[in-house]
DNA sequence: ATGTGTTGTGCAATCGATTGCAAATATTCT
DNA sequence: AGAATATTTGCAATCGATTGCACAACACAT
């Protein structure tokens, strides 16, 4: 039975067998300090390096050096659509500057949140991806005391305590308000997210500041649905339809504008002839439904790289300020809107 | 400016604190060891632990211990909605034992693959999980060569090199042409998916399995599309509608399937009235397409999960066979299928 | 009192790479 | 030639936790 361990090489080894200094080889081996060993020797070592099958043990260097290279990414819940082309995009922006990306999800509630921060500071991870944000939160609290480079993503406080890179939220809501408007609605009504989420609170925002802006004062039609499901919007969506006499929905996220679906569906309405609506996100598939969604795009992947190279960017410059960036949404046309009759 | 390394106490400075040696310091603050020290000391350790914000690292003690409980998670693109979910159930079955998941995002093409996985390597990683495994894949030839224990997930090769966790592709299309037959389909043509990875190869198998144990010897009406996109599944239903004269298709795949959807609008064909239509995985959503869409079911938690488990076994218990697990497709009856006219 | 066990703690080597410093050698300049 | 400088290489400490081994302290039986 061979021991994995006695058959990977360590430095000592290759610089036997190139018959240098174990540190002539460390110099050697990394590019960034190749030129200060002769590069005849560099060579003779690579050489030996290679023959070996020497692998470099990051743990060791990281030891030793104080960084990981690895990051810790949180999200809520990666097999929600949208976090998908997040991740994506995260680790795409991670790759590009050599970083990796440590998994961590998080569960809808908060609770062992914490735990999982435990963890990935244990882990000695250079710095943090938030996708979980909510107000105040506690999480990111311990995140910032503990002195770790973070960075929050698609959800993000009010103050700024971090640096972010989110959709710009309320303008995007005015978009999907201005685009009923246009068509002739006047009794539009709002299907809102989780209040305490920066995007059900700014949607919710901005769908009332463009009211006020087309002169609709109609503010009261909002009802914000428990989380962002199909369920939960369905439910929202039919307290909405009751309780107010509305021609048009602009909802806080596709899965609540789907569950609008329902919801008109059950009370023989029809879209977009008895109700238009207008969802969020542009998640995968949404162009297929029937009627295809007219909906607010966001690009979440690019969000995601964005993320990623400001934490690089403060992993490698310390001392920089809290950035945010926000990125243009914008409203794609599908079947789902149309003039009220 | 403070160091970020000063501020954090190590296990020495507990050892200090509380008067004994790091040796026992580290003993008691380790459940596996913590009964070999008295449990007044140990208590007045961990009481020292907790007022200094002791944080063990978990470098250090993988370095010295050879074990890292870290997963490298290789996945072809974490955007594409089968992935989401088997990620999250590789990730809670992962967490469920200590350990992390590592992300590594391979992209469609193999190319650079090979160096993720030196990446891995480099990092430690205490075994694998691929979900990008192709026939005869070089890359997992190169971590069985490591040492470093592998679990397939989602696809498989043939051979049984490695363990493994797949749905029943084979029964899964078994199922669909079943359902099509009973509805009294004759004319049944096949959307398939790239055959050199085993989803696309046994779905194709299961159709001409159960074509010719129905007495339907029609086994050529078969055209793969060159991805799992929505676009090739356009271009490659086209080519099977303008060959063959079909009354029903079984795709390999539902972004196949909605590609077919696509290629019927073209012709002028309605669904399921002229042309019925199955796909495969049941993906978010494909139940809100019009018209709902009949499916395989496909759990991916439940195999992600299952493929952490498989893998944290062969870890902790060295020297195991490869196993494969196979879970049990189901089928979901909704809108796109009916008895032909 | 001696021997036998048991329990708890300390000692020091170890994992593998990095890097400041010093020393040795080579190169350039006067 | 001799001095000054530049280039290479080696030395050894360091990062922080784990663990085999030895030994001390104590209990108990003979």
């Amino acid at each position: 039975m061979t021991d994995v361990r006695s058959a990977q090489p360590n430095l000592q080894a290759v610089a036997d067998a190139a018959g240098v200094h174990r540190s002539t080889a460390s110099r050697a081996l990394n590019p960034a300090t190749r030129h200060l060993v002769a590069s005849d020797v560099a060579q003779r070592i690579a050489e030996a390096a290679r023959r070996l099958g020497y692998r470099r043990d990051a743990l060791a260097a990281s030891l030793r050096t104080g960084r990981t290279r690895l990051i810790g990414v949180v999200l809520p819940d990666i097999a929600n659509p949208v976090f998908g082309p997040i991740l994506r995009g995260v680790e795409s922006g991670l790759a590009e500057a050599g970083y990796s990306a440590l998994l961590a999800n998080a569960g809808a509630g908060g609770e062992d949140a914490m735990r999982l921060i435990e963890e990935l500071m244990e882990r000695r991870v250079d710095g943090l991806i938030l996708a979980t944000a909510r107000q105040d939160d506690p999480v990111l609290s311990a995140c910032l005391e503990a002195g770790t480079p973070t960075v929050l993503v698609n959800r993000a406080e009010e103050r700024a305590r971090a640096s972010a890179v989110v959709s710009d939220d309320h303008a995007g809501m005015v978009l999907a308000v201005e685009h009923l408007a246009s068509l002739g609605h006047r009794r539009i009504g709002h299907l809102g997210g989780p209040q305490d989420l920066s995007t059900g609170a700014l949607r919710r925002a901005g769908f009332v500041a463009a009211l006020r802006a087309k002169g609709l004062a109609d503010e009261n039609a909002c009802v914000a649905a428990a989380s962002y499901t199909r369920e939960a919007g369905q439910t929202a969506a039919e307290e909405l339809l009751a309780r107010f006499d509305v021609t048009a929905i602009a909802a806080a996220n596709d899965l609540l504008a789907l569950g609008a679906y329902r919801a008109c569906a059950a009370r023989g309405l029809r879209i977009p002839q008895d109700v238009s609506i207008v969802g969020h996100n542009d998640m995968p598939l949404v162009d297929m439904v029937e009627p295809p969604l007219t909906t607010i795009r966001i690009s979440h992947v690019a969000m995601g790289q964005e993320a990623a190279r400001l934490l690089v960017r403060e992993i490698e410059t310390p001392g920089s300020k809290p950035e945010r960036i926000v990125t243009p949404p914008e409203l794609v046309l599908r079947g789902s809107t149309m003039a009220p009759r």
